[in-house]
DNA sequence: GAATGTGAAGGTTTTCACAGCA
DNA sequence: TGCTGTGAAAACCTTCACATTC
């Protein structure tokens, strides 16, 4: 494997995103039972320009073959290389509310290598129990157990009006990877990513479409 | 209120996006006690530049006064106007799952004018009974109810294999908007909006982030 | 012939910088 | 003086087009 040239040049943000999709569809296409994929037959399964495709890959080296295309299995492995989702990651969960417990029980993040392995909450009724195979710790210990642990990423799952502070916790136990579920705007350390799913957000992105009328590709 | 010029000039995904940050932090000036706030100030509460800000608001008209800054309020209520969020919506959920039950429950979403109205699942065992006041319905009779109930906006919340047909469903039933928390890409009718709620991307990305050492700002 | 990899072109978004107004 | 609104510039991202390779 050649160095992937991050930090050389910058890697824009939705390159990561399609990346994601590529993993998704060349996992795809390697059931389908495809031996090489052209970046135009890529392209297409996600809407894409093949120009595109073929520039999102590029950026991290040459994985295709001039005539004949890209090999799936292989092009499968590095861009999951890429991501980094070809090997398992140790996650914990802080706040296991509605959301929170959905989230533990959401099979594909398992299943693509995101082990929730620590739950954390603030409600003594709920600390010392078992939720799905895995006892509830202690907020007030996170900094500690989240060391212990050796978590590398974390998911806040709590009210916003405690999210900064979980955050300052986190951050303090040396995890640099975080999905914030809250819907405030988290300080974090500068070494620190992280990453917002601002559910309602999206839905008022989807009733300014409405309003505007706006359809289709403007949508996306 | 003028006219917005959606349509006459495109308005970027991104500028979306930033409204419904302003919106938020202009609620929580509001709060605090401002009368009027500089494109300064609230560049700052979501670290993003003057410039920006008034780029993003000026698009849609002239809200604020040379030499002042925007009167909170009023701002507040016309951003709102702009993204439809100062009226109530009619929600369906399909799939009362893990996620779709933690929806259900999510207060943000009614308490910004989100109302979830109808649920629907697959499972017999849920089909007639009542989960948080509101009776479970056949996904059989998607469209039909959909329509009955006026709904505008719909959340899919059902595993992937069956995402396509319930979407296929709900555009049937007319709805216009769609966020969708199946993990797949859907094919939509040309004049419907549809928003992915992609969990395992964002841990994608996180994961992304610390295999390539990417922080802070590249992050996000 | 077929399809990648890539410099250059084209388009979009962000930032700059300043005119104009309270 | 202070701060908005906005053309122009810069930065960034996508698409084009073609040389290159199998």
């Amino acid at each position: 494997m050649c160095p992937i040239p991050v930090g050389i040049k910058r890697v824009a943000e939705s390159t990561i995103h399609r990346l994601s999709h590529y993993w998704r569809v060349l996992i795809a296409l390697e059931k389908e039972g495809y031996k090489t994929v052209s970046s135009r037959e890529l392209a297409q399964r996600e809407k894409l320009t093949p120009a595109q495709v073929r520039k999102d890959l590029s950026f991290f080296g040459s994985f295709g073959t001039r005539g004949l295309g890209y090999p799936v299995t292989q092009l499968k492995e590095q861009v999951s290389a890429i991501l980094g989702t070809n090997q398992t990651w140790r996650v914990a969960l802080v706040g296991v509310g509605n959301m929170g417990s959905a989230l533990v029980g959401y099979k594909e993040f398992s299943r693509q290598g995101f082990n929730i392995i620590k739950l954390f909450d603030n409600d003594q009724r709920k600390i010392g129990s078992f939720h799905k195979g895995l006892i509830i710790s202690d907020v007030r210990n996170l900094e500690v157990e989240i060391k212990q642990a050796g978590i590398e990423i974390a998911i806040i799952a709590v009210p916003s009006a405690v999210a900064q502070q979980v955050m300052d916790e986190i951050a303090k136990g040396g995890v640099k990877a975080i999905l914030n579920f809250a819907s405030v705007k988290l300080k974090v350390p500068g070494d620190v990513c992280i990453r917002n799913e601002h559910m309602s957000m999206e839905l008022e992105h989807l009733s300014f479409a409405l309003v505007n009328k706006i359809t289709g590709k403007q949508c996306e």
